[in-house]
DNA sequence: GGTGGCAGCTCGTAAGGACGAGTGACGTCA
DNA sequence: TGACGTCACTCGTCCTTACGAGCTGCCACC
């Protein structure tokens, strides 16, 4: 490699080359980076060595390759949008979500079943019908994507009315109607953050090296029997959730971080 | 390739056929898959194409590679360690974090500066000077590692005594330490899901494949005034976040999703 | 019997060649 | 003038060959 030897493999000493040029301004974001017939001759490696310093780059979500056109730097990470998921006590508002939300397509309803994952937070077991209610939401500002899905077990279906015949309602919608069949509402939610399935890659337009933070809300009624779940799965560098947190006696914090 | 022709890259068919052995039980998790050169005699492949198709199956987090040793089917992934990031209404317990951690080292004791990211959510300038407290907590059960790092700036840690002494106090002292010096608490945390760096890789000792799951949550005083920043820092494989919401007036559900 | 070294397995890195496929610009032909 | 085809450029896939490095078990030597 051209310049002084640094130790380690070929390909991470050419990776560290271009991660230093991308930092020093040399490649700027958006532009590309030179061909790899370019980095061969500037780097005097092989092809294999170049696409494999390039790999690198990419998993680390540093550049993005283009067939046909090239590698470009990418931008500076837009900051995330911020989803507030939210509560503050006794009466102030209460956000379930980022309001102006999109819908892509009309809501997809179909009929399935509980599965492992689901069963046990719905505390039915495996193979229990449920109506799944699917979205995909897009922030018109920003474009970035959301799934978001619904299920609603049979049971809870049927003691809100509403609920049976359109399960596509507006989601405060089947709050109210679960408030208005006598539910006192709470709410847990789980938070993950993992690789995309397949499926997620394109319908979230995932680029590569791009996490999903994947969120389970179970809706419990006034006996904390458990009504509907809620998922809502976004990428990792578009999206973040947003929590606050109050606390009515200061003395209840003991037992944290023994 | 053995067998019937597919559609698409070799390697994405070599990959397809792993993955298929892998569901169909051959391939059980924990066994190591044949080897680079026996994948290369079943599938008649070439060793690059036999390369690119396991690292395809890496990069999805299906298998594991050992140098020296194998290609190992990854078990399927532990149910996540559930951190409680919890509050209830008035008066009942509040958890802020899963109860019996232990500490890996001594807390790491440093001053450091508000940097672009952390000087904003402290509502301070760039460069203003912190106090840092860096722990590492493992979960005696699983084994699950944990970062913490609490930034502590000046004026906070003067204005309540025993921080300014000892900044590596734990988590609940400080909180009470805060409350004694008259500021009534609440917090606001943001959950991500992205890439590790290298550092965190290593302190994690984080996988192929594998995303961190990031919260940053301010504790405010009395006048929403920003006290402290704790950052939490976990693989998104080994733990995830767990929140339960309670409402006080259903008819606050408005304005949700229009 | 114990211990060290070597052999043979594994994956990691590297070179070099060949061809296919996506993209865009240019020039030619109608 | 307009449309289409070609060409030059990009990256994608695939092959062969070679050697280095981590790991393990066997075997010979002490």
């Amino acid at each position: 490699m051209a310049g002084i030897e640094r130790p380690g493999p070929l390909y991470q000493q050419v990776a560290a080359a271009i991660r230093q040029g991308i930092a020093e301004g040399e490649f700027p974001p958006g532009t590309p980076l030179p061909s790899e017939a370019q980095l061969i001759e500037r780097y005097e490696v092989s092809r294999p060595t170049v696409r494999n310093a390039i790999a690198a780059l990419r998993s680390e979500g540093l550049i993005e390759v283009r067939h046909g056109k090239g590698s470009f730097v990418k931008g500076a990470p837009t900051p995330p949008l911020t989803i507030e998921r939210t509560i503050t006590r006794a009466g102030k508002t209460f956000t379930l979500g980022h309001t102006p939300w999109e819908q892509l397509h009309k809501p997809t309803v179909y009929r399935t079943e509980t599965t492992s994952t689901t069963g046990p937070l719905l505390e039915l077991g495996e193979g229990e019908a449920l109506f799944g209610v699917d979205r995909v939401l897009i922030d018109p500002a920003t474009g970035a994507r959301l799934l978001h899905r619904l299920l609603i077990p049979f049971t809870t279906a049927e003691s809100a009315p509403p609920l049976a015949d359109a399960p596509d309602t507006a989601i405060e919608e089947i709050y109210a109607a679960l408030t208005a069949a006598g539910h006192k509402l709470t709410w847990s939610e789980t938070v993950r953050a993992r690789m995309p399935q397949a499926d997620e890659r394109s319908a979230l337009e995932l680029p590569d090296a791009t996490p999903v933070i994947h969120t389970m809300r179970v809706t419990h009624g006034t006996d904390h029997q458990p009504l509907i779940l809620e998922e809502l799965r976004a990428s990792g560098h578009q999206a973040q959730l947003s929590y606050r947190i109050t606390a009515e006696s200061p003395r209840a914090l003991r037992a944290v971080h023994s």
